[in-house]
DNA sequence: GCCTAGACTGACCGTACGTTCATTTGACTG
DNA sequence: CAGTCAAATGAACGTACGGTCAGTCTAGGC
């Protein structure tokens, strides 16, 4: 029983992060149930034998890569140092999380949506539009920082982060994790990226 | 000559038109040729006489509808107010103009890359495990609260906003828009970051 | 009022991929 | 060593969907 039941997990595991390999290689359009039993070097039929569907194969797969990564998180923090120190610790820590499961991640961040190769015209094209925004709101930037009007920063990075906050408050509306009036967004959002970037006293 | 390019424009426009709505409805897996064709209320042959493949179709509809953002924003810009002002009515005009193109935007920022229906089980399950993660920094930001270190801001707003830029570090790393090492962007989030939220002096 | 060009149609084709299941393998038992 | 049975296999199936093309329709010229 406990032999048969040590087997199985075994060939979970093995098959789980064969899809996440799979998924890291081709994109999640690219991931099929082919592909991920020739990774894991078992027969397609196996696969279902632990799996309903390919679609449970795969949330499986993707549940545990995030599950991992979140408790990894949890694991380093230290609550009995100080505050803004701890918070410190966490992002750097976090940092370091994402960079180690970069290939898992990039599947879940780029690609994805579009099924965009980087390497294509058409993900060029993209690139060139979204760039182009990226350096007008990085010139406005840079034109406060030449005025003294904010301290000196990278304007591109800024520009950037100034942008994952703008498409994150739409994200967080429309995963419902946010009740609040979109202008309070709004304004939250102004007050936090206005005070990171302000100029030093 | 000219009549029949305003017909082939209005042909191009009412079938890239229909590609986004189907894309908003349907999500970028559900968003097939015969939805497209239904939609435009043409038929399916007549979208391969204006577009060569389905890529090219789904390429086209997301440019279009990205280039009309970049230029309404481009347009709501007034250099001749002072800097910070000006940079606080670009993220408002941005607010706005993304709240306006939701749907469309939908599509490109979740569900995308896992095809999740967020009324799902599995949807639920992801959501189950990010929103733990959320609620675990939004306690540490709490605390720091609670002991004056940082000002009083929404704790949960402003850890889903580091979360953004934490993925959105990776995700700028990914598309080859920051040559910088690592550990430089990690110090510019803190210090982004930690400004943003510091205690009022 | 016929004729032609070309825009448009939608039935059809080929293929890729998720899923199934009859058959084989091999570990354990008596 | 024969028998048993669950685990594993991979060929075969069904279907959804991108792409094609022979046929139909219509506007404009003569």
């Amino acid at each position: 029983m406990t032999k048969e039941e040590v087997i199985k997990e075994y060939r979970v595991r093995e098959i789980l992060e064969a899809a996440r390999r799979v998924m890291a290689r081709y994109g999640m359009q690219g991931t099929t149930v082919d592909r991920v039993a020739e990774e894991a070097k078992v027969a397609k039929g196996t696969i279902y034998l632990y799996f309903d569907t390919k679609d449970a194969l795969v949330h499986a797969a993707v549940l545990e890569g995030l599950r991992e990564m979140v408790a990894e998180t949890i694991a380093s923090d230290d609550a009995s140092i100080p505050p803004l120190e701890r918070i410190r610790k966490l992002i750097l820590a976090q940092f370091r999380i994402q960079a180690s499961n970069q290939d898992f991640l990039k599947t879940l961040i780029i690609g994805n949506s579009l099924d965009i190769e980087l390497e294509s015209e058409a993900g060029r094209e993209y690139m060139r539009v979204y760039a182009g925004h990226l350096d007008f709101m990085a010139s406005v930037l840079q034109d406060a920082i030449d005025r003294g009007a904010i301290r000196q920063i990278d304007p591109h990075f800024a520009a950037f982060m100034l942008g994952e906050m703008l498409t994150g408050s739409l994200r967080r509306r429309l995963l419902k994790l946010a009740s609040s009036p979109l202008e309070s967004d709004a304004e939250a959002v102004v007050e936090l990226f206005l005070r990171g970037i302000a100029a030093l006293p």
